[in-house]
DNA sequence: CGTGTTTGACCTGCGC
DNA sequence: GCGCAGGTCAAACACG
């Protein structure tokens, strides 16, 4: 195929330029008087004109072709109208039932054109000679047509594999969107259920909530955790309350404000007076980022206390990567470096800078068992728009951490949440994720070193797993082997968009003029589903978004066999990511 | 000069 | 109470 003229009609390298230097280093050619053989010679490296000026019968019989070629296409120029007429019959038939009807003329074209060539340059060769030397032109001439028709013969063998080769396609993307459809309304289903199920929960428990926050929260723990309005609401208080007092002070101020405001935003009001703590500090109801608020002050009530011993969340994504930090899309300013007990990488900590009270931050620090993969650990949500790259990534991690924070008393609950949350939203996968709230922080890991390449998408798209894993020691024996690659790609997309990140932030309707866009039902539907419960589901929808769109990049890429930035766009960024 | 990084100091929670 | 570890600050420094 390399070497088969044929196959470089496929590549747009018309045989009849490959065919050219033999012509020309024929002896009979170096001696040829005829001046235009360079010229010819020379075409080969101008493809679109011999396109257009001998490709063409309509071309040669309408209007004069330029000088340098027209004594060649008249001397057979009777030939050369019947080889047309035989191939653009043959290509004619192929070409009607083709499913691509608007591409293949085009490849029908080409085929012509590199034959005609193909045959006025041989006649063209043997003309010069024949008017000269040779009589037998008429047995050229039958090679000749032979020599065609066994093009032909392979051109449309091809066309014939490529046409079972778009069905296989086909198929599979249909089958893709299928399954993509059964797990949408699967996770509908199931959404509306739990919801249904929380509603008669809070019922029955409103009481509680007022008075003995912390003992609800557990209580509620293994039926919400998808309600975000529970889960914002904790997550809003437990950074405040979190590890270090003084974090508290600094960092979980903007938290609580900032998941205050995005509380706003989700779906829900809040279930109890904890939004209005988010910004009621002790003090006096001051929530601003630099205040810093003695978290634990004795004028705390019950909540307080309760929500003191809460920790905040946080997500952790484990990435085989050379670089020293991952991009994930945002802009991170270090503000510190720590050496770890335990490991002898150190620590950096970074602080989101996209906005200038983004409570973000996440710390980085290579593994100390093996120092190729490289640990980054979430900590709050964005209180700005984020950049396509970072969208599939920050809502996971923040939703992962309220879904997380919602049932973080117990451990046990949130591995138990975690895996009936799998169970819910992937079905297919017999994976159960793994979600723990296990000191210091309640803690949700996202292994993706088992499957570096983002290029090998999983092979069934509709069968997600995903290996959350708490306790980082799991990781060895960690079922993760064919994460689905959400973060992973998002990763390795997000290093190639980091430069257009600032630029798109503030306008999400930007994102989707990416290249590659998703089909329009998948977005409508992912888009309502993310709507609808800006939860952790919501991040799951995301994270199918961003498989499917990967799938797609690998199936343009393939097909164009031309863009080898596909990652350049990566996405699902019209979903509305800023309401979380 | 603005921005980002480095690094020592400081603060806090927790365990003993 | 003390020491340790985690987390953060902020001055100094580097860089474009």
């Amino acid at each position: 195929m390399d070497s088969d003229p044929i196959g470089s009609f496929f590549l747009h390298k018309p045989i009849v330029l490959n065919s050219f230097p033999e012509d020309t280093n024929h002896p009979k050619w170096k001696h040829s008087p005829h001046n235009n053989m360079d010229s010819i010679a020379r075409a080969k490296y101008t493809i679109p004109f011999q396109v257009n000026f001998s490709c063409s019968p309509n071309d040669r019989d309408s209007s004069p072709p330029p000088h340098h070629s027209r004594t060649e296409m008249d001397f057979f120029s009777d030939d050369n109208n019947n080889n047309n007429n035989k191939k653009e019959d043959k290509g004619s038939t192929s070409a009607s039932d083709h499913r691509h009807s608007a591409t293949l003329p085009t490849l029908e074209f080409e085929v012509n054109t590199g034959l005609n060539l193909l045959t006025t340059n041989t006649s063209s060769d043997q003309s010069m000679v024949d008017d000269e030397t040779s009589p037998n032109s008429e047995d050229k001439r039958a090679k000749d047509e032979v020599k065609i028709d066994r093009y032909l013969a392979v051109v449309q063998a091809e066309l014939e594999r490529m046409k079972r080769e778009n069905q296989t396609l086909r198929d599979s993307l249909d089958q893709i969107n299928a399954n993509y459809n059964a797990l949408h309304m699967h996770f509908m289903s199931l959404m509306q259920q739990q919801k249904a199920a929380e509603v008669e929960e809070q019922e029955v428990l409103g009481g509680k909530l007022e008075g003995n926050k912390g003992e609800s929260a557990g209580v509620l723990v293994p039926r919400q955790f998808m309600d975000l309005g529970l889960a914002t609401n904790a997550d809003t208080d437990e950074p405040s309350s979190s590890s270090g007092g003084r974090s508290q002070d600094r960092s979980a101020s903007p938290s609580a404000e900032v998941a205050s405001k995005e509380v706003g935003t989700s779906k829900n009001g809040n279930v109890n007076d904890e939004g209005d703590d988010g910004e009621d500090n002790p003090s006096g109801g001051h929530a601003h980022a630099g205040d810093k608020v003695p978290r634990l002050s004795p004028s705390k009530n019950n909540v307080d206390q309760a929500e003191a011993t809460m920790r905040k969340a946080r997500v952790s994504v484990r990435a085989r990567s050379e670089a020293p930090m991952i991009t994930d899309g945002c802009q991170w300013r270090k503000y510190g470096q720590k050496m770890a007990k335990g490991n002898p990488c150190p620590r950096a900590y970074y602080r989101c800078t996209m906005a200038t009270a983004c409570p973000v931050r996440k710390q980085v620090q290579r593994c100390a068992e093996d120092r190729t993969i490289l640990v980054t650990t979430y900590e709050g949500n964005h209180n700005h728009p984020l950049p396509p790259a970072a969208v599939a990534m920050a809502q996971t991690t923040s939703s992962a951490a309220k879904m997380l924070l919602s049932g973080s008393m117990s451990s046990a609950d949130g591995l138990m949440n975690a895996n009936f949350l799998a169970r819910t939203l992937l079905p297919c996968s017999s994976s159960m994720a793994t979600i723990s709230a296990s000191a210091p922080f309640p803690t949700v890991t996202l292994d993706l070193t088992q499957s570096p390449n983002p290029l090998q998408f999983p092979r069934h798209p509709n069968q997600l797993q995903i290996p959350l894993q708490g306790v980082p020691q799991n990781f060895a024996n960690s079922p993760a082997s064919f994460m689905p690659q959400i973060f992973g790609q998002a990763l390795y997309n997000q290093s190639k968009f980091s430069g257009l990140q600032t630029s798109h932030d503030a306008d999400p309707s930007q994102f989707g003029n990416n290249s590659q866009q998703l089909p329009s039902h998948v977005t409508d539907t992912v888009s309502a589903a993310i709507a609808a419960d800006p939860n952790f589901t919501a991040a799951l929808a995301a994270a199918i978004t961003s498989i499917i769109d990967g799938a797609q990049q690998r199936n343009n890429s393939n097909n164009t066999n031309n863009n080898g930035n596909m990652t350049a766009s990566t996405s699902n960024g019209n979903t509305s990511n800023a309401k979380q």
